[in-house]
DNA sequence: TTAAATTTATCGGTTATGCGATATTTATGA
DNA sequence: TCATAAATATCGCATAACCGATAAATTTAA
């Protein structure tokens, strides 16, 4: 059975927001992804978007040392999370129950 | 400053959100639409997803003569609509927080 | 040191969403 | 009845999101 929603454009909103909460290298999101939506966002998928978040001046490189990159959100990419947040809720004030129900991971 | 989501995607399943509370027309979507987001969808956008819906047979229309058409959900849609829900809701699993600060409506 | 594995990077292509423009139908009211 | 307004319908188009394939860089381990 068909969907009738396809979390087509939440990509970028979602990536910010995981980076948000902490230090994330692509590898480490395209995992926690995978756990959330049931399948695994390929490299051409998440790359691009960190390339785009990062010249945004929405996300940083942490500079330790190599190893995997990891990112972390800048001070504005925090204000443009929280406003994405805000329209977020607005749009979808209605399923405040469906998130009260589910049970949270 | 730019956002870092558009809700693009998104749109049918609201709509069918929207119609599973209570018998809607094209036009009282519309509107309801505007609050929500700040700009109201065009009729070019709003007539097609309701016809798409209807074809998928996730929707109908409720015969009260003619008048302005008005939509309710299908017990198939209701299905759909549910499977859509969870996996809303466990894609943006964290953010149950942001919805409860929210003054709702 | 070298080979294998992991992570990051890039690019073109497909797909479909939402809009603008426009036309048609239906309702309202003078 | 006729004119105006409101609601619905359709079509083509621009946009961009995401994926697949592939390659490069980096890390690990043998």
């Amino acid at each position: 059975m068909r969907s009738c929603c396809n979390m087509r454009g939440f990509l970028a909103f979602t990536v910010l927001r995981l980076v948000s909460k902490r230090g994330m290298s692509g590898e480490a999101i395209r995992k926690e992804l995978e756990i959330r939506r049931g399948s695994k966002p390929s490299p051409g998928t998440i790359y691009p978007v960190l390339k785009s978040l990062s010249e945004s001046g929405w996300i940083r490189e942490t500079g330790n040392g190599r190893k995997e990159k990891k990112y972390a959100i800048t001070p504005l990419g925090r204000r443009v999370l929280g406003e994405a947040t805000r329209k977020f809720v607005a749009m979808f004030c209605d399923m405040k129950e469906d998130f009260e129900k589910a049970r949270s991971r």
